[in-house]
This record gives structure tokens, C-alpha cells and sequence, in this order.
DNA sequence: ATCTCTGCGATTGTCTACAATCTACAGACG
DNA sequence: CGTCTGTAGATTGTAGACAATCGCAGAGAT
């Protein structure tokens, strides 16, 4: 399990063929009821709907999402090697339970892989992705001044996401997706409180002017502090201990 | 094992008081199919038993190993997501073919994660942690003037496992494990070069005392260059490109 | 000769039924 | 009253049959 790792790394396999036309015609999905099954479950536990102690039940998911038990238990033993659940034999799986320690965790590595992406991607020093970096904050400030908090969201997650992306290292980012979908969820579970969100938006303006200039060691610091201040933001919140959540079914 | 415990357990009407006293009783293993399958398929590849580009028919295994196909099935979702096999749906699976790329890579994300480890371990100063390590190459020079090249290895992986552990950063130690995984497997498909064994020992030992002195910087480096020596030796040999090898069943 | 289509074999995807195991609780026994 | 025992219910583990899909060979048409 581990790393579970590539949440994207089974699906798609036959998506080569139309990358560059997109219309808006959907992309007949015809997923396995296995990656169906995956994909909403795994939603569920990132956006918070399914909380840690949250006890799964194969039968009662099978009942759910009307299909046999043996798509679901597959898509639960890659999600368990993802370590977002838990499973005792014969007794049950829950949704993995957080403490303070796994977020601290959570935060320090993914301030660990992005120091090294951002490194990587400097030295490549690539105009194009530094503009298409800029182009993303920009949009991030404009849907801050809209107050609008899950266009700006998904824009942080964009911009981290190609930062991962732009340094090229695929195994970089398969452990990147990793990480980032723990801090997703962790993210989903925290009373999140009014903060400035073009402020948000802002900060990571310093972050491409060291990169425009070049200034490896100023981006890794600028990275690293901004990366901190998000996780003890986070931390702060997490007085609850996951404790006040979840009860099982 | 001085006094003999057998007898006063016979009459020790409730089992849980003597859940201290161990003897040698292996521990009753019962182990799923789908950890047992789990565990061979991998051992398999990591060990190069199973060859890159080599398929692996459920039908077949289930003859093979005289189960069914479901446990089967849910061994390959998670091999699958630890990124050692690739499925195409109703076409096959086979064991991930692995590119040059891909070993500079997981090289260079060994590094990533190792020389984060050692800065942590360092900062912690905890004396009982070096003196495990330095037992580990101690026996590691010992296994080399053997020429034990089984047992060398066996020890070099014991001490960058311990290292990873001893930082105490459980999410740390699951990505590594993933990568480890993986040089591990390439590792197993190299072929090894006569190298003297116990220089191989031998060169952990800048880095202890680099460690023993709290000099981060330069045990970090020494690290970084260990494992991109190793890395490099490595990829020279890859000029196969794993083609070579396995063409399916 | 080349193209198209159809049928076949191989493989994975899914379903249903049954077995094994665990926990908790009730009852027998001292 | 406490301890052991066994039984019921819930849950996961496994098996085997059937369905869906893909690639390819070969027949037939142009």
C-alpha cells in the first residue's frame, strides 16, 4: 500500500487517443462498476462526506450502489493501500481515523516533495511554465475578489498540482497524489474559518518572482513557509482529534 | 529461558494473565489467500522471478497456487496500485516494464527521502539510534569478508530501513517502503558487477560518523553521493532497457 | 490484392452462494 | 458470584459460474 498511491495510475487507459481535441462531448465512460465504485467512494472520504471511523460495510455498499460485493471489495483494497481505510478481517473497515501526528506528517512531507519540485523546475528554467503557473494565481486572485472559496480552492490545488506536474518526475508525482489527496481530506475536515481569500491568492505571488529570478534557495524558503503556515493553520483546528466525528454507520 | 513456564501455564486457568511469557510457538500464521498470493506475486517480482513485461493470467495463478480468482484478483488491485504490475482491461496484466527513466527516478527519490530522514534522525540525537546503526555495518563488513553477498545485501537494506524508522515519520517510512520496493526490484535485475563486499560495508561508515558528530550538512551529502553512486552503477547496466527480458509467459 | 466483416478464443469483469471467523451475550456450572 | 462455554448474528473470505469485451484470424466481397 502504500503507497496507494496512484490514484489516476488505472484509469484512463484508453484516454491517449483523444488528448489534444476536446469538445465538451463527455467521454463515453464506460469504467469498470470497480473504478466507478473507487472513484465515489474516495470522493466521499476527500470531501468529508464519509468521516474517519466511518465504518464500511461491504453488504451495505453492495445494497447502495447496486452491485455485487466483489467490484466493492477491490476498489476497498486499493483504497486500503492508499491508506485512506482500514480493514480488520472479519470485523470490519472504517475509514482511516487522523491524528494531530499523521497531519504534522501530512504537511512536512508535502513541503518536502514540493521544495524538490520547485528546485527541479527552476533549474529547467521553462518561461512556459512559469507563465502558466502565473496565469493560474491570476485566476485564483480574481475568484478571491468573488469571495467565490471553491474556484479558489480548486485553483490552489491546480497550481500546486502543476508545479508537481512541470518538474516532469513521474514518481515525484505519483507520491505527490498521494499526499496532496491526504491533505485534501484533511483540509475538507477542519472548520474552516473566514480568512482573506485574495489574501490566499496573493501569496503565492513572491513564490514565482523567486522563480522568475531564479533564486532557488529564496523559493524553497518562500515554499516552505507557506506550506508551514497552511499546516499549523490546519493543526490549530484540530483540537477535535477526529474524535467529535464519525460514530460508524 | 531459564525457568521452564510449559507447566504453570497448563494449570493457569485464564489465558490472558500469561500473554508475556513467549515460547517458541511460531505464532499460528493465518494469513488470507489474498495476503499469501499478495506476498508471493511480489516477492516474486521484487526478487526478478517475474521478469518485467511478463503476464500474469488470473486463470493461470489460480491454477498455480489452487485458489480461486477473487483473492487473486484483489492481490493484482493492489499490486496494481503500488505500481509493480499494469492491467488492461480484458486484455491482461503484466509486470510493469521499467525504463531508464524510471530508475533515475526511484534514485533520485531515494535520495529525497533518505537525506530528509537522516536530518531528522540527526536533529533527534538519540545515541541509542547510532549504536544501532553502527551494529548493522559492523555485521554488514563482517557478512563482506565472507564474500556473503546474500547477507550483505539482506544488512544494507536493514540500515537504510533502520534509518527511515528511526526518524519516527510514518508517513515518510510508507513512501519509502514504495521506493525501496522498486530499487529493490531493479536491483534484482541488474547484473551485479564483482564489487568488493566489503568496501560496500565500508563506505556507510563517513556517514555514521558524520551523524555522530551532528553534522548535517555533510552527512546529507555523503548520503547523496552513496546513493547516487549506487544509482549510477545501476543505470550503466541498463542498457538492456529490460527488453531483454521477459516476453510474456 | 486489399478491404470489411464476422465468428472464435482468450481474458477480465461481475454475480451469487456458501464457508470461515470474530464479537457479544446468554446460560450452565462450580 | 464469577468463570467458562457455547451459540447467534454480523462481517469478511472464498469459490465457481456466467457475462462482457477485446484482438485476431479467416471468409467473403470488391
Amino acid at each position: 500500500m502504500v503507497g496507494r498511491q496512484a490514484p489516476a495510475a488505472d484509469r484512463d487507459t484508453s484516454a491517449h487517443l483523444n488528448w489534444r481535441m476536446k469538445p465538451n462531448l463527455p467521454q463515453i465512460k464506460n469504467l469498470s462498476i470497480r473504478e466507478q465504485t473507487l472513484d465515489t467512494l474516495r470522493e466521499a472520504i476527500l470531501t468529508g462526506e464519509l468521516k474517519p471511523g466511518h465504518s464500511l460495510i461491504e453488504m451495505d455498499l453492495s445494497r447502495q450502489l447496486g452491485v455485487s460485493r466483489a467490484p466493492i471489495r477491490e476498489a476497498l483494497r486499493i483504497l486500503n493501500s492508499e491508506g485512506l481505510i482500514e480493514t480488520i478481517p472479519y470485523h470490519g473497515t472504517t475509514v482511516r481515523r487522523l491524528t494531530r501526528t499523521d497531519i504534522e506528517e501530512i504537511y512536512s512531507m508535502r513541503s518536502l516533495l514540493e521544495t524538490f519540485a520547485v528546485e527541479q523546475v527552476i533549474r529547467a528554467r521553462n518561461p512556459e511554465v512559469l507563465r502558466r503557473l502565473r496565469d493560474i494565481v491570476e485566476d485564483m486572485i480574481l475568484a478571491g475578489r468573488d469571495n467565490n472559496i471553491n474556484t479558489v480552492n480548486i485553483l490552489d490545488r491546480d497550481f500546486h498540482d502543476a508545479l508537481i506536474e512541470m518538474s516532469g518526475h513521474s514518481l515525484l508525482l505519483s507520491m505527490w497524489q498521494t499526499v496532496a489527496m491526504k491533505a485534501r481530506q484533511v483540509m475538507a475536515l477542519v472548520n474552516r474559518r473566514n480568512t482573506d481569500l485574495t489574501q490566499i491568492a496573493r501569496n503565492h505571488l513572491p513564490l514565482l518572482d523567486a522563480m522568475d529570478q531564479g533564486d532557488i534557495p529564496g523559493a524553497v524558503e518562500l515554499l516552505r513557509a507557506h506550506i508551514a503556515s497552511a499546516g499549523d493553520l490546519v493543526a490549530e483546528d484540530w483540537q477535535g482529534d477526529s474524535a467529535a466525528v464519525g460514530d460508524g454507520s
